[in-house]
Order: structure tokens, then sequence, then C-alpha cells
DNA sequence: TCACATCCAATTGTCAGACAATTAAGCTTT
DNA sequence: AAAGCTTAATTGTCTGACAATTGGATGTGA
């Protein structure tokens, strides 16, 4: 038995369809709203619900005035960033994924940077984590900061592969678990030891030791699993 | 200078906040749209749209008649698997992104899973490949037949690492390239070489050889970014 | 002729009200 | 108690209207 989808989502799948197969192209122009109800039949407002769910998904964007009106959007990783965390973040959020399945995947795309960041990675890339481990060996930080710092940190581990859609691809992985990491309460013992093996991230990825740098963040998805049992652990008590 | 968004906009992002940071949990029911709209002082067309964004992006479900509504959605790795592979195929297809850039990432991805697969794999992903390997060598194959069972071959790599995780993140990169893929136009004998090579890498998946994997995989790549220079530099002439 | 202000038409954004379709719950009848 | 009927709540769709925005056309003056 076949469902039947809203009106408004089959004109959606239409035109996401034409703009996905090509027939429409960057930045031109879509029928308007006017034309686009007679076409389909239907009424405005249910071609207006059509088209806030392809604006839902940055497919287009729509501007007012005379020549104005809906445009096939460039999607741009800049867009696609935060539907990527966001949607991330919910899977791990809402799909009971345990703490090291999450852990064990964002490492595992993590480790796959590590050559190519070794070869490619800018003074501007090295800069940045040696900023952040400054950051996180400041006393004082809050847990949120030392995990954002975190981030910062690993992004730019990332980002050194010099790999659009690798960055793209790991955006998900390293910043869904940022929620999951707040739970962690770091001591500052805990903290000593996350910034000694940074160090050496960042030491290795210096000279250019690609191995060094699997082998550090072998080490520190260990640590962080470690960390988070004692939190559960110590939370069943 | 701040923006102006819609009104819809401003719903859906009033909404989607509360979902995402909890206050709202997974099946519990939203206001209805009258209701919506009375407390937003919006219309009641406008609170819809503004409901369609967040359907759009799988973050809730409606449902007719009394005691129906909208509902927050489970967001399943199911649902979320088509939008990923949509966006990347997007982000690919209009960012002017490298054959190589894909390719280059798409592959240390994969390898990152190797490791594991090695470890977890089961029969049932060997009984895939091997199945999905003697398709490939059926003469006859469309070029598009082709691609998409090289999908499903490394799909079942990926999938053997046991890790929802990383299959979500893979598919991204995976399938995202098939359009790519389809460009090329497949000999005989780079079939056959294709062929050679997958055969090598479940033979090593069987033997729980990570090693032997991640170096397959790598001549994958380079004879895939060969296989698509060849085609671009035909094309130039 | 050129710069500038004004008006106009096209288009999206928002609203109000209505009716249709669907569905669960309650009520009635057998 | 089971089956059918009624009803109320809710989303889906339509019609028509007006507001807001904006680019282009038009007209005016120096």
């Amino acid at each position: 038995m076949t469902k039947k989808p809203d009106l408004s989502a089959q004109i959606a799948k239409a035109i996401r369809d034409a703009i996905i197969s090509g027939e429409m192209n960057v930045d031109e122009r879509l029928p308007s709203e006017a034309e686009l109800s007679d076409q389909f039949n239907v009424s405005r407002p249910t071609v207006r619900e059509g088209l806030k769910r392809l604006a839902a998904q940055n497919l287009i964007r729509t501007q007012r005035g005379a020549s104005g009106g809906a445009f096939v959007n460039r999607l741009s990783f800049e867009d696609a960033y935060p539907q990527q965390i966001t949607t991330s973040t919910l899977l791990l959020s809402m799909n009971a994924v345990s703490f090291d399945t999450a852990c064990e995947a964002r490492f595992a795309l993590e480790r796959a940077c590590a050559t190519l960041s070794s070869q490619r990675r800018t003074p501007d890339h090295l800069a940045t984590m040696r900023a952040e481990i400054v950051r996180q060996g400041q006393p004082g930080l809050t847990d949120e900061a030392f995990c954002a710092s975190d981030v910062a940190f690993h992004r730019a581990l990332v980002d050194g592969a010099g790999n659009p859609v690798l960055s793209y691809q790991l955006a998900g992985a390293v910043e869904a678990m940022q929620p999951l990491m707040n739970m962690i309460t770091f001591t500052a013992r805990s903290r000593e030891r996350i910034v000694e093996l940074h160090t050496t991230i960042a030491d290795a990825l210096e000279n250019r030791d690609p191995v060094a740098i699997e082998t550090t963040l072998h080490c520190l998805a260990e640590y962080t699993v470690e960390l988070a049992h004692n939190v559960i652990s110590a939370r069943n008590r």
C-alpha cells in the first residue's frame, strides 16, 4: 500500500529532483509562486510550503520584490556544516549510541587525516594547535571551554589535510561528540594528560611524522573512553 | 546590520532549538497549529511553513485526525542516510570539487574502517562482497550497474566495521562519488583490474589482514584517479 | 544629455476565514 | 460485548486579500 505524501512534499520532491539532476542550474530562477501553483494545480500556500521545505535544506533562497523570486542556491560547505553537525548530534543523542561507539568512529576518521595532514599542514595550522594547547593549560577554564578548545584543536588537525570534503565529513564526527564530552568533568590531572598528548600530536605534525600522530590519537581515544567509563561508574554509585 | 529572517524561519528555529536542547523529547507532541499561532502571534499558514521546514529535516512528523498533531521524530540513521547522500552529492557537483579531492577523501575515510572491519566483519559481509565481485565480472553489465555494484561492495566493507556512526559518515563519501564515477567508461581491461583489486581486498578481509586492505585500497584509489584522468584528457582532444 | 526623484508593477511575506479529510474516542444499538 | 455511528479535534488545502520590498520605467530639471 502506497502512502500519500502531502502535496507540498510532492512539489518539493519534484523541484529537488530537478535541481539534483542538473535540470536546473545554480542561481537559476524558479517560476514565481503563482506560476508554480498553476503548473502543479495547487494553491499558493501549498506551493509555499513546498518551497519552505527546500529552503530548510538550503537548496533555494528567496528574494522579494520585482525580479525577485526563488533561486537555486549554491550549496556551500559553509552552509552544509551546521546542518551536518545538527544532524550528527541528534543522531547520537536520539539513538542510544554508546560513548565508545561514537568515540571509536571519531578517532578512526581522524586517523584517516593523519598522513595527509602531516604532508600538507601549514604553519597556520600548527600555530592554531599550539594556541589551543596553551589555552587548555590555563587554570580556571570551565569544562565547556576546555571541550570547545579541544574541538578547535582537532579541527585544525583535520583542516591541515587541505581537503574540504574530509573537513566536512569530520565536522560531523568531531563536533557532534561535544555534548557527550561535556558529560565528562575533567580533573586537573586528566587535563594535564590530554595536553601532554596534544603536544605530542602537534610535535609529530610539525615533524611530519604520520605514524606518531596515529599512535598518539589511538592513546587519546583510549584515554577518553577511560575517562567516560570512570564518570559512568561513579554515577552508578 | 541585522538580517530579518522570515517569521516561519524564526518559528522553525525556536522549535528546533527546543528539540536539540532536549527541552522536548522524542515522540512528544507539539502544540496544535492553532495553539502555536496563538503563542507566536502569527497566522496558521505561517506556523505551517515553519513546521514544514522542520519536517523537511526529519525533525518532526505529523498526523491527522483527533489526537493527531506534530510529534518530535526520532531521527534514525535510516532517515539521515538519504539526506546525507543528497547533501554530499550536491556539495561535490556545485562546488567544483576535483575528482582527485573527492577520491582522496573517500579512500582516506575508507581506510579508516580497515582495521575495525578486519576484526569484526561477519561471514555475511564477506558473502556480500564476493557476490558483488562476481556481478562485476559479468560481461554486458552497464557502466551504471558496475558503479552501483562497486558502491555495494565498498559499503559492505564499511559496514563490516560494525559501527553505525562510521557507516553513516561513509555513506556520504562513498555514494556521493557515484555521479562522478559514472563519468568514467570502464573498459573490459579496467574492470578486470578493479575486480582483481576487489578480490585482494576481500581475501585480506577474510584473513583479517588490515595492512593488506589499506595497501590495496591505496592502489585502488590511485587506479581510479588514473582512469578519471584518462577520461578527462581524452575529452580535451 | 545626464543625474535624480517618482511612480509602477512584479514578487514574496503575512493574514483571515473557510471547507475537506482523517482519525481517535465516545456513544448507541444489537 | 461487539459492531456500527457520531462527534470533536486536528492537519491538509483553497480562496482572497493586503503589506513589504525592490528593480525598472518614467518623468523632470539643470
